[in-house]
DNA sequence: AGAGGTTACGGGCAGCGTAAGGATC
DNA sequence: GATCCTTACGCTGCCCGTAACCTCT
């Protein structure tokens, strides 16, 4: 009775003010918490939780029994950190990762992670950075790699890759070798990434003239889709070319030299302050280094 | 992983030095604490025991664990006593107690325990004091009602009841109403608790004669056995009238009016300084408010 | 040979997930 | 009626205890 698994869930339904939050974040089922906090209830003989429809409050003793519960299982990470082996980095990490770094240095991350922490599980999950910020908030994800630092208090962010922006096109579209102006990006459609990220408002903005209509962008969560838009001529790319490397040695797509010039995409690793977050945090140091060294990563596959 | 239940196996071998001992006192078996360690070492990835034809002994990284895993028990035991209702008193209690007591009231006790903390289960066993001690110290025991305070730095004691001593025989055994001196009672066998016993050495101290025979002490760890004795005859028994009040009423023996007086039989409750002795504290407790309460307590039945 | 720890194996029970059932706003 | 929590129930998998085995002094 009183067991550590037990008090993990009764910390974060606490935490969470939800047994239904708390079930996500612990990757089960909302009755396996009903079950547990009622025999641990029964057991205390205590009454820990005001359960109403808008979800569940601690009573006074149920706060009594966080602070208790908190002190232990902090002391078990501690514990574990200082004798486990590998400083007990394991269990299932649930990572979000924006596109970008899907199609450069996430094979090579996951590869190392199963090589130097072979007993964490990635959970992957491909979103756009909003949707990953909100994820991280929720705890629904771990960690996260996402576009620039996250300015949350809840939140903890390190630097990754950053990758150069670039006007890409099939060399066919646009004269050979003329730079590009903002006039001429204005006549075709721009294919980027989907709105309300950050490189969309950026193109938005360069390409904004007073008065007249907003340059057409196909914003595209698929960055196979833009990739394909661009070798079938249908506008210019906004991209960092390195995801596209293989086509440029090709010759299938060009950069087109600018005066335009786009803000570089630069990826943090990014993750929320909860007690565990160890792990997640071996994961963000290992893509550090993963970032660092391959910087000019994979080519997108084709689809 | 790395639950309490382990840790509380751990703490407990890392104490005894043995898992056989941590197996008795944690009442369950030798290979489920060999399993536990098992898993709990393939886990963390080191080694905690040396193990050795004189038991387990800790590795470095095992007393850094013992460390934390101390500290989180404590702070279990501390959670439960204030969050719990019924201050967490339950589980079960190993007593120990004199025979002597068994006839008193440990009856009282046991429906006083089970009224007042319905969780909590005894085991009862009835032994010698000399017995109950190395009980105590091996940790087979968790409490013990014995005779006078066990001066040791590993245990506490707590006064319980006192009971005059005195000889009684039957009637028959000896003219009416004479108090007996010093030779009348090395004349007959003195029947009496078992040797080693602090009843049995004032005895033979208050009737030894410098170069005389000792006297006939019949031992006998029964007490039953020591008041059938008396009733036939066979001798004068040294025990506390209290304990034959029924006996005395009915006229079928007799205090004898003696000069020659034996120091009362002083009981303790005494337990051992373990991180979970909140329970037989508590059980103490209760024992000194029923002793109190009960001085005259029931008396030997028939057998 | 005896004390202490490990391995092998069968059975019992806690705890999970699915699905249906309230309660409260 | 939507959102949460609880109840009911079958099932899995863990962990325990028995028994045989190994190992060191």
């Amino acid at each position: 009775m009183l067991d550590l698994k037990t008090l993990e869930v009764f910390v974060w339904i606490a935490r969470l003010g939800s047994y239904r939050a708390a079930a996500e974040k612990l990757n089960t089922t909302q009755p396996a918490l009903t079950g547990r906090i009622q025999k641990l209830e029964a057991r205390l003989g205590v009454t820990l939780f005001d359960r109403g429809a808008r979800g569940a409050t601690l009573t006074a003793t149920g706060r009594t029994l966080l602070d208790y519960a908190e002190r232990m299982l902090a002391l078990r990470a501690e514990a574990l950190r200082h004798v486990a082996a590998d400083g007990a980095i394991q269990g299932i990490v649930r990572l979000g990762v924006s596109e970008t770094i899907v199609h450069t240095w996430l094979p090579l991350l996951i590869e190392r992670t199963h090589s130097t922490h072979p007993q964490v599980t990635l959970e992957i999950e491909v979103d756009t950075t909003p949707n990953l910020r909100a994820g991280l908030l929720d705890h629904r994800l771990d960690l996260a790699f996402l576009l620039g630092p996250l300015s949350d208090p809840r939140t903890v962010s390190q630097p990754l890759s950053s990758y150069p922006m670039a006007w890409v096109a099939r060399p066919d579209l646009l004269p050979k070798g003329a730079a590009v102006d903002q006039t001429t990006l204005r006549s075709w459609p721009i294919i980027t990434y989907p709105r309300n990220t950050r490189p969309y408002m950026a193109i938005r903005e360069r390409l904004a003239r007073a008065g007249e209509a907003p340059p057409r962008i196909y914003a595209n969560a698929s960055l196979s889709t833009i990739v394909r838009m661009a070798l079938d001529g249908i506008g210019i790319a906004a991209i960092p070319p390195v995801l596209v490397a293989t086509d440029l040695a090709a010759g299938r797509l060009v950069v087109l030299p600018s005066a335009v010039t786009l803000p570089p995409m630069t990826f943090t690793a990014t993750w929320t302050l909860t007690p565990d977050r160890h792990v997640a945090e071996a994961i963000a140091t290992l893509a550090c280094s993963v970032a660092a060294a391959a910087p000019f990563a994979a080519d997108l596959p084709d689809q």
